[in-house]
DNA sequence: TTACTTAGTGTAAAAATAACACTTATTAAA
DNA sequence: TTTAATAAGTGTTATTTTTACACTAAGTAA
C-alpha cells in the first residue's frame, strides 16, 4: 500500500447552470476578481468544496442556492472529474490561494447540471466573484480548471439524458403555449421540428394539459395555453 | 466558511463487474474474511481508495486489475455516491479498521461498471478477501456499505446507456454465432427478441462481419460464425 | 433411414415518422 | 370598417420502421 497517504484530497461540486430565455441557451459563469496584474479575472462555473456532513446532492443544492439564490431546482449529477492535475495550473493556483485553506491540494469534483429561466431571477455574484453572467453555450470563453470540459460534457448529457417533462417544469411559465414548448425543445436539442408533427406528439403526452385560456396582449391570433400536470 | 475543514475525506472507486456466461448475468462480489465472532464475512463489490497521483479512470482500471487480473477492459464511470454515512455502519467500521489507515473517515466513491466473460479467467481473491465469487444479478445478497444501491444503479445504467458494440467485443468469443449474440442481448436487457427480426437488425450493423466458417462439433445444423470489426 | 436439434429464412400488417400549405383569430393602422 | 400583419392551428399521404408469425435446411447419432 505504497501511496495510500491520507488527507490529500478535497472533493467539490461544480454546477453547470443552463439558462433559457425562449430564444437561446446560455451557461452561467462567474468572473473572478482580477489579480493586481490582471486586466480581467478568469471565468469559471460555480462550484465549491463539499462540507464534511452533507451529501453530494445537498452540496450541489447549497452551492446553487448560495450562488443563484434559487432553491428546489432539478439538479442532475452527470460525471465526476478527477484528473490529478486539474487545479494545478498556475493561474488557478494563484486564485485558489485566496479562497482555499489548502489551495495546493488535489480536488476531485462531482459535476451537476441544472436549468433555470434566465428572466426569473437576478444574478447575485457571490463573495468571491466579480460578477456572474450568462454566456451563449456556443461561445463559452476559456474557463478555469477543466471547466470547459465539464460544460461540454454537461451539454452532451443534457441532450442525451433529457427527460423533457422535468425540464419543461423548470423552464416554462406555469401556463405556456405549444410554440414556447417547441422552442424549448429546439433550443435544447439544437434542431428544428415540424410544427404539426410536434403538436401531434405533444397530444400523446398525458402530462401536458390544455387549459381553457388564451394568450392575451399579443398582436396576432392568441394561442391556447397549456400546463404541466405532475402526477401522472 | 464554517465547516471547511481539511483532510476529512477519502475518495474511492468501486467496480460493479458483470459476468456473462451465455446464459446468465452475474455480479462479482468479494467475501471479506470473517471476524472471530462471525460465521461468514460480509460481501462487497471490489473497490479501493484512489491513489494520490492517479486519475479516477486509472484507479478503476488498477483496482479491476488487482482484483481480477484483467486489463484493458471497457470501464464506464456511471455515478458518484457520497452519503456522509455510507461507511459508518458498525460492521463496516470494524472491517475498515483492518484495511484502512483512517477507517472512520468519510469516503466518497466513484462507481464504474465493467463486463467480462466469466469463463475466461480464474477469480483470484485479493489479500483482504476470503474469496471472490459470482452471484446472479437477481439474487444479490446484502452487501457492505451502500453496495446494493451501487449494483442496482449499475444495472440500470448498463441497460440504459448500452452500446452493444463495445459490450459484444468484451463478452463474446472472437467468432460467435448470431444465436450467441441474441442471447447476450436478451440476458443483458432481460427481454426476448424475435429471431428473424433480430437477425434483420444485425445485418444492418456494419461492425458485425460474417465469416466463411461454420460452427463445429455440434449435433445439429452448424451455425455461421461472425466477428466484430472494430474500425467502422 | 430416421429422429433429433438448432440454423436459417420472407412476407404482410401495423405503427411510427416525415413531409407538406392553407385557413383562422387577433391587433393596429389606414 | 377595411386592410395588413402576425403567429396559431389543423389533416392527409407517403415512407420507414417495427412487429408478428411457421416452415425448411443441415448436421449428428442411433
Amino acid at each position: 500500500m505504497p501511496e495510500r497517504l491520507s488527507g490529500v484530497l478535497d472533493v467539490s461540486v461544480d454546477n453547470v447552470i443552463f439558462g433559457f430565455d425562449e430564444n437561446i441557451l446560455k451557461v452561467l459563469v462567474i468572473e473572478r476578481k482580477p489579480f493586481p496584474d490582471e486586466k480581467k479575472g478568469m471565468s469559471a462555473i460555480p462550484g465549491d468544496l463539499v462540507y464534511p456532513k452533507e451529501s453530494l446532492d445537498e452540496a450541489a443544492a447549497r452551492v446553487l442556492k448560495d450562488l443563484t439564490s434559487l432553491e428546489g431546482l432539478f439538479l442532475k449529477q452527470f460525471h465526476a472529474f478527477g484528473n490529478p492535475n486539474r487545479v494545478k495550473d498556475l493561474k488557478d493556483q494563484e486564485w485558489l490561494t485566496n479562497f482555499r485553506i489548502n489551495p495546493e491540494r488535489r480536488v476531485i469534483t462531482i459535476a451537476y447540471y441544472s436549468l433555470i429561466k434566465m428572466d426569473e431571477y437576478q444574478l447575485l455574484p457571490s463573495y468571491f466573484a466579480e460578477k456572474a453572467e450568462w454566456v451563449d453555450v456556443l461561445e463559452v470563453p476559456a474557463l478555469a480548471f477543466d471547466h470547459n470540459e465539464i460544460v461540454s460534457k454537461a451539454l452532451e448529457s443534457l441532450r442525451h439524458g433529457l427527460e423533457m417533462e422535468q425540464i419543461g417544469f423548470e423552464l416554462l411559465p406555469d401556463k405556456f403555449t405549444l410554440t414556447q414548448l417547441q422552442n424549448l425543445y429546439e433550443i435544447i436539442l439544437n434542431k428544428k421540428f415540424d410544427k404539426r408533427n410536434f403538436r401531434k406528439n405533444i397530444k400523446k403526452m398525458e402530462h401536458v394539459i390544455p387549459l381553457n385560456e388564451k394568450q392575451e396582449g399579443v398582436l396576432h391570433k392568441p394561442a391556447q395555453l397549456f400546463k404541466f400536470e405532475k402526477d401522472v
